[in-house]
DNA sequence: GCTTTCGGATTAGTTTATCTAATCCGTGGG
DNA sequence: CCCACGGATTAGATAAACTAATCCGAAAGC
């Protein structure tokens, strides 16, 4: 490796003195004054010990030396520029990627993209599937739609919609197990959870159904997975309508009771502060907001 | 054109700590602190807005788009270590360029060199032939052996050859114009002069032949040119031993007169002051002392 | 569980490279 | 002769680059 260069700046100031044939054009171009670039080009004709321009009173020439090093620099310094205004422009692309959970895209986002990229066709949405909130400093995710309580730091999130929970099956498994008309029957009942067994335990506690046990039945860990198991009447599921409501109007699954447990959770869009003026986020987040409505 | 750089140090502590994985190899490599390097990258990531490593207690690795960068940054650099080395060595390379009339060079210097070619093999030698003291600043001469005072501002000089001056012309034209005796028959005949008319006024003062007016004839501007006007039988021309001896020699010259007049100006090889530590002008100065020794 | 080690981040200065304003210098043009 | 042009130089001023010391968050070792 063993690399060893003068200092990068005067290669600058020479590469532009160089291309321009004009100490002051370069100064111009470069923001800095004709001294400047004087001093820089002497220094690195000093560290180079040989002359890089014929200097006449009026004129500048670049001697052989000079112009072999001109062709040299110039194409590293446009390779740079090419690399970081690449990287610039990837930042600056109007294009997102959000992440959010495979049921949450299925059930509820996919249906309303079309709004969105209807009124913003300039704007990309590219998708990355995980019910876990992003790591925005080692991924690149822009945004991330995820339920949880909203604090988290370095975040700026928006609560979307809150979700109501009430426990449905499927015709079949009812059929097969006689209909549902207490509470108590779910202690003899299998139960299906998403994440954790949080919302059967409250929707329990609320209904006063102390006595079943809430911790039993699969843990699916994915609310699709979570639905087409209901549907294939594998148990009860503790389903929200945001993500449900569909397969009830298809009479795939049935609802079993009115009463509803309503999280103090909520889905939320979420994305780093530091990218809280990024135009593409805020459109994105603004429609989202308009079109969400805070629904149940 | 309008290139936009973030500071190039950045990029260059980006690369080395990328190319590494590491911030303290890199502050190694670089000669600098691990605190430097750390600036630096932190500094380069605000510039683009966008993690280039993902940091680890006890490691570090690239995000993507670091990665990226660190491929075509790595490239850029090698490009600059190379026309730069490149310049260095053909600085550093074991060559001289010299300058010397063509007289100079055909009757004094090409009979000797080959035993300087002999003894330093590794020394290449490349010629341009001028009476005119080169301009160190803007030609690529190394040396210049020319004739003069010695007193060159910026060069170090070393008189190399004292010359003799005397008149001589062609057996022709001693046939034609008969026995020149006296110097005072310079009055009625052509005279030849190299560079100006000053060696003739010399000359003839020093014989006391002050009516001869010295200021008539050609001036060849070169001393070959010159000799083979004499010889040609266009006049009589002042000539020194170093440069009209093998003629002299040979017969195709006729020296007239055993007076000599001895410039206080000599040849000088000399060469810029800055200079004088490059290996190569310091072997062909020190051989070409002892060779020429202060000759007549 | 506690201590040590590792390696990057941060803080508060210090140093040095970079830059500036002003002036000089050597033409060339009017 | 004076003015214009454009690079060079001088003497500071400024800002970037750097440093020593310490902090922080693990991971490893005892």
């Amino acid at each position: 490796m063993a690399r060893r260069l003068p200092p990068l700046n005067s290669m600058k100031a020479f590469e532009a003195a160089s291309r321009r044939l004009s100490f002051t054009l370069a100064a111009e171009e470069l923001h800095v004054t004709q001294a400047a670039i004087s001093h820089q080009v002497k220094s690195l004709e000093e560290y180079l010990q040989t002359p890089l321009f014929v200097r006449y009173p009026r004129k500048l020439e670049l001697t052989e030396p000079g112009e072999e090093l001109m062709h040299k620099l110039s194409k590293c310094f446009d390779e740079m520029d090419a690399a970081i205004s690449g990287l610039l422009q990837e930042h600056n692309r109007q294009s997102l990627k959000l992440r959010m959970g495979s049921a949450f895209a299925a059930k509820w986002m996919s249906p309303r993209l079309p709004e969105f990229s209807q009124q913003y066709p300039e704007i990309d949405l590219s998708f990355n599937y995980s019910q876990v909130i992003a790591d925005f400093d080692t991924t690149d995710v822009d945004i991330c739609i995820t339920f949880g309580n909203g604090e988290w730091p370095g975040l700026e999130a928006y609560p979307i919609i809150h979700l109501d929970f009430f426990p449905v099956c499927s015709p079949a498994f009812l059929h097969r197990h006689g209909e549902i008309t207490s509470p108590h029957q779910f202690a003899d009942l299998p139960l299906l959870h998403d994440l954790d067994y949080y919302t059967w335990t409250q929707w329990l506690l609320q209904v006063g159904a102390d006595g079943v046990n809430p911790r039993r039945g699969s843990i699916l860990d994915d609310s699709n997975v979570l639905m087409q198991a209901a549907i294939d009447g594998q148990g009860v599921a503790m389903c929200s309508t945001a993500l449900v409501s569909d397969h009830l109007a298809a009479g795939h699954l049935v609802r079993l009771f009115d009463e509803t447990f309503v999280s103090r959770w909520a889905y939320h869009l979420a994305y780093p502060s530091k990218n809280a003026n990024n135009p593409s986020i805020i459109a994105f987040r603004d429609w989202l907001l308009t079109h969400a409505n805070l629904e149940i």
